[in-house]
DNA sequence: CCATCTTTGTGCACGCGTTCACAAAGACAT
DNA sequence: ATGTCTTTGTGAACGCGTGCACAAAGATGG
């Protein structure tokens, strides 16, 4: 995923993992529930434990960033979440735009995770002209051919898209062409993109497929192809913890099959 | 390979690949789109092209499975659609349950992809008694004290967890004592499960965080990694917020209200 | 100031996943 | 059949990420 990583294979002093990248958010979210608890210091270890990683990890991790904690002591909270808050980028306000408010859509809009830390929903674009106007999550809905206009008054380098499939890629150009280099894809489809511009995608029946594999092989190479009552408690094979990075996963309107 | 009947020489003593595992939803969806199409056979080159991946990939990936290509021709369309699919489990029908019926909730509900490939909505529950009997997507929401009864009377081994943060891990417990050995998690909290249990988790609040981080890198290639303000020097005025730290404690869930 | 204790930061080894490059296998034409 | 051409399947090299284990750094106490 994520295109346009290939600048210059010389780039590695300042660059930070993309595996702990993904991770610093994980971080971040248990170091703001600490702050709010008024905790002064966490060791690696109980900070790992909150975030549900390996404390190893961890202090490889922030190692990346630079030496911030203390030996003996463990991590300053505050100064944590203000390094790693800025590390992310999310010391600035970042404008995103919405398009295809159906039921994910607005649901993404209600979400409050987009206001909550540095984001801010700038606009909501449908292509269907009974939507325009209507508010949605207190934003009125504008309509695909202000698209253009809302991205580049607005300074939008951010763009969620949640159309039916069909649709994505042609939106997906759209915003590209306007200045949008940041792509969240929730349509079920492979978008292309030119070099510069970062796709993440998450699909939800991908998601459930990779569930269901694992599941099968819990139950058994049992030929029963039956939809019946899997026998719970049963002593699995491997067990493998949900900590993959990459999301895959689909979400919106029909998916053609 | 080229070997005797049970495969298996010695490699995947234990099984596929995490990362192939996780592929093959993506292929399952690119042959799905040229079945409909009735095309016959595809080379790993153009399959690899639709499905976004490298076609060297793609040929081990499928290696995984076993030989079922043809040299100098390519893949059987259907014939891999349908190994795929069992391999996937998606040859019998799993009944899921989605907890929490806020904005996502009924999203999710009214996503076709769960109908359409070997998944079944079995319920929907809802801890607001108020939701009760109320109809979403056609389904009744059910209130959470039947929770057990319902995962065990279907037979429900997948759930999706779509309640606020706080709830999650109590929601996850009831759902993995009830007999429930996966989980698609969309709350934003690391869940503690038993071995045996899986859990994928989808955050869009990290997404977008991650997508925050590359963009924030585009804008200023060159400024110095230590000491301060980071130039937001990109495109257009993207304000920047002085300050806004405060109270906001990231706990963004996918609530209801 | 020195000893001891705690916890970080990291060198190193290992394993997984990706990619290259090519021999083997089959289709197809002659 | 035989040769040529296409495409698979895979051995091997490489790079990234993970986890171990420990020395260095600082706190703490006498």
């Amino acid at each position: 995923m994520a295109t346009g990583r290939t600048h210059r294979p010389a780039t590695r002093s300042r660059g930070i993992p993309e595996a702990t990248v993904a991770r610093l958010p994980l971080y971040l979210r248990a170091l703001t529930a600490l702050s709010e608890r008024s905790v002064p210091t966490v060791s690696s270890e109980e900070l790992a434990a909150a975030a549900g990683v390996n404390s190893a990890k961890l202090r490889k991790d922030f190692s990346y960033l630079g030496s911030y904690g203390t030996r003996g002591v463990g991590y300053d909270v505050e100064y944590l979440v203000y390094q790693i808050s800025r590390e992310l980028g999310l010391t600035q306000d970042w404008p995103v735009v919405i398009v295809g408010i159906g039921n994910l859509g607005a649901a993404l809009a209600n979400y409050g995770g987009f206001a909550s830390r540095g984001f801010r929903v700038a606009a909501l674009i449908d292509a269907d002209p009974a939507m325009a106007g209507k508010p949605v999550a207190g934003i009125g809905v504008q309509h695909t051919d202000e698209l253009e206009h809302i991205i580049e008054s607005n300074g939008v380098s951010i763009g969620v898209i949640a159309t039916p499939a069909g649709a994505a890629q042609q939106v997906c150009d759209r915003l590209v062409a306007a200045g949008v280099t940041s792509i969240l894809n929730f349509a079920p489809t492979v978008l292309t993109v030119p070099d510069g511009v970062d796709v993440r995608k998450v699909d939800l029946s991908i998601e459930l497929q990779i569930l269901a594999f694992h599941e099968q092989r819990k139950a058994g190479e049992d030929g029963g192809p039956d939809g019946g009552a899997p026998a719970p408690a049963g002593r699995a094979a491997a067990a493998v913890t949900g900590d993959r990075k990459g999301p895959d996963g689909d979400v919106p309107a029909v998916m053609p099959a």
